[in-house]
RNA sequence: CGGGAUGUAGCGCAGCCCGGUAGCGCGCUUCGUUCGGGACGAAGAGGCCGCAGGUUCGAAUCCUGUCAUCCCGACCA
């Protein structure tokens, strides 16, 4: 392992991609833009999943499974959802491969598909064509189903995290019998994404709703939750959506209702993937590496031995034992790092690099005055603290942390938005500070799109209990209701 | 898919212009000394120079083709 990354100020992009790869969470695959999710990224990605998936059951869903493939005809059944995803979809047209007698392996042409099958890029499809079996009366409803999953999006331009050609995610689908639930469910999941957001990655989410543009192909509307970067640019984390009935009609899935009248069946699906863990990453990290907030870390707190002889090591050993002990009761995850191939200086970096939120050193001297070294990740303070009571002291200092970075993620949202009136101040924003700009905007498609080509900012979202206040559009001068959000995104 | 660049040891790179059979740093292995912020010394291991042709007595180096990757755009969770 090489000393030290590229600063945030040097190049952002860069430090991002190294922190990825130092910090062990993922590498490039020998296929183009897939990842490979090294196991303590994966850790992290299982304890999002936890967390998640307990939300998702307590608000009442439950998980299945559907098929990776789905057929190509059901594409093209609702019409803007195809036109959305056709570009960017693998497709699987043999199912047999031979040997063409030079020792090569090729492509059996005698095998082709009688229909070839895409790789999911999402499976409202292949769903909304299982649930019509499913549903024949308001009885069968509501069908509240959530699938963890992996997704093709063949993606020209890929990042670690960010944007990857596959990639793990969970799709929530569900089936009502009325306007007014499925639109709640809708708003409900976009609260428990929120929730999650801010209180397990500690990341500051603004609450809103797609314009027309930006919105989910099929969607009658795209309620999202848009976090920001510390470079300045926003990043979509979750968005769930409500789809009318244009799958219902796409698939003819029907029901009778109470009053004995056939109607189409109203739908939700919303989604969240392995993208935030590089919300997670870009959120909170620094030029040491990695800042994890103690909820979603592997490991909460590391214990470094510092010892010269055996009978030293013995004697810490036994007093990390029993510190360990201790913090395993409270729920607290603790690696004891007793490794005598690395020196102590190089595990305190490398454990920086990694984010572990907590670290305990403990040395001879500490033996002696009955004391430990006791250092957070998040503020790099170091402090000597006595032995006892260091379980409580530790419990405490991690529930610190993880309201310490949630605060200081959202002093960085809050200086990092700002309201403008004129195209230029909107310009000189986006170019200078970047972040989060709230403007008036005329509401139409064309003024979105032409301030996207002008500047490369896009609407993030309408806010959701946005103030109406009346103004004029800084692009066209037009009459506006209310403010929106835009900003630069990934 | 347009523009630019790069493929040489596990990683990062030099060598290429001017052809003579490959080198540096990190990492790795062994031994010793070290160990409170990325240790030091000594000795080792590791590369058909992306791939395929061509020119030449001789190619990492020159020529042609090809594949791949990265960066900047357009597209996107």
């Amino acid at each position: 392992m090489s000393k030290g990354i590229t600063s945030r100020e040097t190049d952002y992009s860069q430090w991002y991609n190294e922190l990825v790869v130092k910090a062990d969470l993922a590498e490039h695959s020998a296929v183009r833009g897939c990842m490979v999710i090294k196991p303590y990224g994966y850790a992290i990605w299982e304890k999002m999943q936890a967390a998640l998936d307990k939300m998702f059951k307590d608000t009442g869903h439950s998980n299945a499974y559907f098929p990776l493939f789905i057929p190509k005809s059901f594409f093209s059944k609702e019409a803007s959802h195809v036109e959305g995803f056709a570009t960017e979809c693998a497709v699987v047209t043999h199912y047999r491969l031979k040997n063409d007698g030079n020792g090569q392996i090729v492509v059996d042409e005698a095998a082709k598909l009688e229909e070839e099958l895409i790789v999911r890029p999402t499976s409202e499809t292949i769903i909304w064509n299982t649930y019509r079996g499913w549903i024949e009366s308001y009885r069968d409803l509501p069908i509240l189903v959530n699938q963890w999953a992996n997704v093709v999006r063949w993606e020209m331009r890929t990042r670690l995290f960010l944007r990857t050609a596959e990639f793990l995610w969970q799709e929530g689908h569900t089936a009502h019998a009325t306007e007014e639930e499925a639109v709640a469910e809708a708003n409900k999941m976009l609260e428990v994404y929120a929730d999650f957001a801010e209180n397990w990655m500690a990341l500051p989410v603004v609450r809103g709703r797609k314009s027309e543009n930006e919105r989910f192909a099929g969607a009658l509307d795209t309620l999202c939750i848009e976090a920001l970067m510390q470079d300045g640019k926003a990043l979509q984390a979750g968005t769930s959506h409500f789809l009318g009935q244009n799958f219902a009609k796409a698939f003819d899935v029907k029901f009778t209702s109470k009053e004995g009248k056939l109607d189409y069946v109203w739908a939700t699906s919303w989604g969240v993937s392995t993208r935030l863990l590089g919300a997670l990453i870009m959120a909170h990290s620094d030029d040491q590496g990695l800042v994890l907030p103690p909820q979603l870390a592997p490991i909460q707190v590391v214990i470094v031995p510092i010892y010269k002889q055996d009978a030293e090591k013995q004697a810490i050993g036994d007093l990390a034992d029993r510190v360990m002990t201790e913090l395993k009761a409270k729920g607290v995850s603790v690696k004891y790092d007793d490794r005598d191939t690395q020196r102590p200086g190089f595990k305190f970096a490398e454990w920086e690099l990694k984010g572990v939120p907590v670290r305990i050193a403990i040395g001879a001297r500490d033996m002696e005055n009955g004391t430990v070294e006791l250092a957070r990740r998040d503020t790099q303070h170091k402090e000597t603290v006595a032995q006892s009571g260091l379980a409580d002291r530790v419990e405490r200092l991690l529930a610190d942390m993880q309201r310490d970075i949630y605060a200081k993620a959202l002093a960085f949202r809050d200086s990092h938005t700002v309201e403008v009136d004129s195209y230029d101040e909107f310009k000189a924003v986006l170019d200078g500070p970047g972040g989060f700009v709230s403007a008036h905007w005329d509401g139409t498609v064309e003024t979105e799109q032409l301030i996207k080509e002008e500047t490369k900012a896009t609407i993030r979202c309408i806010p959701l209990n946005n103030k109406q206040e009346a103004g004029v559009c800084i692009r066209t001068g037009k009459p506006s209701a209310q403010r929106v959000l835009f900003a630069k995104a990934y």
